[in-house]
DNA sequence: AATATCACG
DNA sequence: GACGTACGTGATATTT
């Protein structure tokens, strides 16, 4: 029944990743309402191609398609690295309805079409042209502009947003030139969306004045000796290479192979049956009636069941009766993978030998298709043994083949279309890359409760069971035991282990259908997919990376310093007349205070004197012996917390020391860094910095440290609304000097750096909410002196005091602050009486300043591997206003430039800072000298 | 398990 | 007018 498309024939091309991203960002966060997968771009891309349909009813169209994108990099970036570059990566939430975007397009019957490698624009060009040289007429669908080469001899454009056809014309009036002009143009004007760089300072007027006098572009340049004005005449001169460049990577590829013809494309009606079975499972109910009326088939029923099951509805299985399934061979498993497709998501946890994520093995998988529905698959449990204590080390039966498990899950945990849940996310993900899968895409219950309800209560998995669903997980530690007799999770039995892992697996799906719906509500919905989520594949890449750290060098740091202590331990005891425990607060007290009768000591709530450092410097000018207290402690500190204990950590697998980042433990939005903590190491003294010299690049690299400058000044200024501190940082001046040429009326020549010092602990203590009783013992000056200075600063600066009463009053009406993107923290405590007061206050004022420096460096973070995809580099750490890379040596000046950028950009496009963010880099052999 | 101390931004 | 007080973290040793 196929025609052959000729004359009179009309092909629409319909371009699906516009209809898409459209669809996406005109529509709130659309979930489906039985399982909570996103489908608000599905949703609304129905509907345009409903009303396409429905529009088209009776017109000349013979043919139409659907084209799409496919895969990320095409000709183009082989061409150029840095084509669309700049693009934000793909929303975590779009990805999943990706693939469904075509399932719809195929069941309203329309041609889907798609090729690796090619941008949608190339098939299109390559379809128009087939149907021009045919004799037909053909129309695009769509407003981007890269596509308006084509118009012209039958080929037109529609803007299906502003209703309008584009014809010769319409391209005139939009480039000034006609189509045959427009890669012209493009070229000489570049595209800062695309990326492609054009003539620098020569936008679209210009360069089609240019064409229009020309003719073309080769001519331009060849002849581009007699422009006139001498800053042009040299822009493309000096740029002609670049220019070319561009030229090729806006001229779409109009003769692609392709493996259908145009008579693959001829109109098709829908059948109905396939078209409303499809948006029937979507759960569209307003469109399914639509087009179940439209082509008069009987409506489907579409159940009416909420994830989160109402009160009124049957009560899911309660966790008590749960029975759950112990799976032992390949046949019992394969059921718990189909209801996973089937339903689109699956609960995911890992049970290992441990808990740190580099040295623990896999042990066993559970799964959770539905509430009270879950599994364990034991994989590598030992023989319980019969009378041994520690059992044997053969395997228990009973179990399935690790790699086959692995091969049977892996395409499943990496099937675009399912939603992988769990909880800390990170940690299994990590587990799962070492046994070669990749997972994704996931959601992590622990961030969706950090991202709506970060301030109020941690977000383990105890918590928010107790918290959200009302019950206590079973605990871990009888199954292990404690202390030398504990047991690892392989040698737990595998019926008790069951129980135990697959009421995880049970308890995270239940908290993700409390807790995903409700992100919308809670407004953190871009917080979590922009700023949460993307960022633990990159804290895992990081953490599985390590530093190198060189043992010999901590090794005989512990040496010197353990002589040091002995030495001072010595003088210590000889000063108090008797020997006693120098690391005993408790008895540094009683020498100090009751032995010795020294003055000013303060007992605190235990009855115990307080010898911190502040005081027993006070105590310094009255006595040798606080002095060789303090000297002591420090080295103990650096030799315990530091030279010691890191040479633990030093993984002998990889010779290096990998951190774990807990991406939902500071309110804020900072990061913490555990196991060890690499964001703490020493720097301040001169000794304690001596320990970042073990922490080395690897034989031919090396380490790049960047961190931005000033970023909580920076942000306060912004916030705040100063205009003399603004343009202090737009002018790049001395910040601290500037305020205390402002408070104090000292002209900027005349600044003596302790009138500085003081300024600059006043610019810090407004980051922190500053009162005059702190103020006054970090400068150690009278309290009076102190708030003087505070209201002084107030006078001069009312801006800052306003910004300050300002939050408090919103935390106090809505128990939150915010930061600048959006993340929410909590105040619970701010309408508090009494001595919680004060704190929340003060943490209120600073949340907002600490947290929107926190979001900054995590969407530098989530851009940088994408952005030194290519370069010899890696990201090694972050210190919350710092990242560190190791490079090769070669590499180094173009890393510090790619990231830094990245760096310094990193709040665009959300936020518009109203100062510059700075960023300064440094390099070296180790730690201390890249600093 | 709680407290005191001190390392970092 | 008194209360207490700079913000955010994690690791270690001592003491309970």
């Amino acid at each position: 029944m196929s025609t052959t498309f000729g004359k009179g024939c009309h092909l629409h091309l319909i371009d699906g990743s516009a209809f898409i991203f459209r669809a996406y960002h005109a529509l709130p966060p659309l979930t489906r309402k039985s399982d909570g997968l996103p489908i608000g771009a599905v949703s609304g891309f129905c509907n345009m191609l409903q009303r396409y349909v429905e529009g088209n009813a009776g017109s000349d169209v013979t043919h139409v398609a659907v084209i799409f994108d496919k895969g990320s990099h095409t000709f183009r970036n082989d061409m150029y690295d840095q084509y669309k570059a700049n693009r934000e990566a793909m929303p975590e939430d779009l990805r999943p309805q990706m693939p469904l975007t075509r399932e719809a397009t195929k069941a309203f019957n329309i041609a889907c079409e798609e090729i690796e490698g090619f941008e949608a624009d190339d098939i299109i060009a390559t379809l128009a042209r087939q149907a021009r040289e045919a004799g037909g007429r053909c129309t695009i669908i769509s407003s981007d502009k890269d596509m308006m080469q084509l118009v012209g001899d039958g080929v037109e454009m529609y803007d299906a947003m502003k209703q309008k056809r584009i014809d010769r014309d319409g391209v005139f009036e939009k480039f000034g030139v006609f189509p045959e002009g427009v890669v012209d143009v493009q070229a000489l004007a570049g595209d800062s969306v695309d990326n492609v760089p054009g003539a620098p300072g020569i936008g679209i007027k210009t360069a089609a004045l240019l064409i229009n006098e020309y003719g073309n572009l080769e001519e331009l340049l060849d002849r581009a000796e007699e422009i006139k004005q001498p800053k042009r005449r040299q822009t493309l001169i000096d740029h002609r290479a670049q220019i070319e460049l561009s030229k090729r990577l806006v001229t779409l590829d109009g003769n692609m192979s392709l493996d259908f013809t145009l008579d693959d494309l001829e109109v098709r009606d829908p059948i109905a049956d396939e078209l409303i079975d499809f948006l029937a499972r979507m759960e569209f109910r307003t469109l399914t009636k639509r087009i179940s009326e439209a082509l008069d088939a009987p409506m489907p029923e579409i159940k009416d069941v909420a994830i989160a099951a109402p009160s009124d509805a049957p009560e899911a299985i309660a966790f008590e009766d749960a029975a759950y399934t112990c799976v032992r061979d390949m046949a019992a498993l394969q059921p718990w993978i189909d209801h996973a497709y089937e339903r689109g998501y699956v609960a995911v946890d890992t049970e290992t030998t441990g808990l740190n994520d580099m040295r623990a093995d896999l042990v066993g998988i559970s799964l959770c298709t539905e509430a009270g529905k879950a599994c364990y698959i034991p994989l590598t449990h030992k023989d319980a043994g019969t009378d041994d204590l520690f059992g044997s080390d053969d395997l228990a039966d009973g179990q399935i083949n690790l790699e086959a498990a692995i091969a049977a899950l892996k395409p499943l945990l990496e099937d675009q279309s399912v939603m992988k849940i769990g909880q800390n996310m990170k940690y299994d993900a990590k587990i799962f890359s070492r046994y070669g899968i990749d997972i994704a895409p996931f959601d992590d219950t622990m961030l969706l409760s950090y991202a709506q309800h970060a301030g109020l209560h941690n977000h383990g998995m105890d918590a928010l069971s107790e918290r959200y669903l009302n019950h206590t997980p079973i605990p871990i530690k009888p199954l292990l035991g404690t202390g030398k007799s504990a047991i690892t999770f392989d040698r737990v039995p595998i019926d008790q282990a069951t129980d135990y892992a697959a009421e995880d697996a049970d308890i995270t799906l239940r908290l993700w259908q409390v807790l995903k719906p409700s992100l919308h509500a809670a407004k953190t919905t871009r917080v979590y997919e922009t700023m949460e989520r993307p960022l633990v594949p990159v804290l895992a890449q990081m953490e599985r990376y390590g530093i190198k750290v060189d043992r010999d060098t901590l090794s005989r740091m512990s040496n010197a310093f353990a002589q040091k202590m002995a030495g001072l331990e010595a003088e210590i005891h000889e000063f108090a007349g008797r020997p006693f425990n120098v690391g005993s607060p408790a008895q540094v007290g009683e020498i100090l205070f009751d032995e010795m009768g020294l003055e000013g000591g303060k007992k605190g709530k235990n009855g115990k004197y307080a010898t911190g450092a502040d005081v027993l410097e006070d105590l310094a000018t009255e006595h040798e012996l606080p002095r060789r207290v303090l000297d002591w402690r420090q080295l103990s500190k650096l030799k315990s917390t530091y030279t010691d204990a890191l040479q633990d950590h030093i993984n002998p697998d990889t010779g290096r020391v990998h951190t774990s980042y807990s991406i939902a433990g500071a309110s804020t939005g900072r990061l913490a860094s555990t196991d060890p903590n690499l964001q703490n190491i020493p720097i301040r003294s001169e000794e304690g910095r001596r320990i970042r010299e073990a922490f080395i690049a690897e034989e031919g690299k090396v380490l790049v440290a960047l961190d931005y400058s000033q970023i909580e000044l920076r942000i306060l200024a912004h916030v705040a609304d100063i205009d003399s501190l603004k343009q202090a940082f737009r002018d790049g001046q001395d910040i601290h000097a500037m305020t205390a040429s402002e408070m104090f009326d000292v002209p900027l020549d005349e600044m003596t750096p302790d009138v500085r010092r003081q300024a600059k602990a006043i610019n810090f203590g407004v980051i922190y909410g500053i009162s005059g009783f702190g103020l006054a013992r970090n400068l150690r000056i009278p309290r009076s002196e102190a708030q003087g200075f505070i209201d002084r600063y107030f006078e001069r600066f009312p801006g800052i005091k306003e910004y300050m009463n300002d939050t408090t009053a919103f935390a106090k009406a809505h128990d939150r602050v915010e930061t600048l993107f959006g993340r929410v923290i909590h105040t619970p405590n701010i309408n508090a009486k009494g001595p919680h007061a004060g704190f929340a206050k003060r943490a209120a004022i600073n949340a907002p300043i600490q947290g929107t420096a926190a979001d900054i460096i995590r969407r530098a973070m989530i851009r940088m591997p994408d952005a030194i995809a290519d370069q010899p580099a890696k990201m090694l750490l972050q210190v919350h206003d710092e990242l560190l890379f190791e490079v090769d040596e070669g590499g180094v000046d173009k890393l510090i430039k790619t990231a830094k950028d990245v760096m310094e950009n990193a709040a665009d496009p959300v936020v518009k800072l109203d100062v510059p963010l700075i960023v300064d880099a440094g390099q070296g052999a180790n730690w201390a000298e890249a600093h």
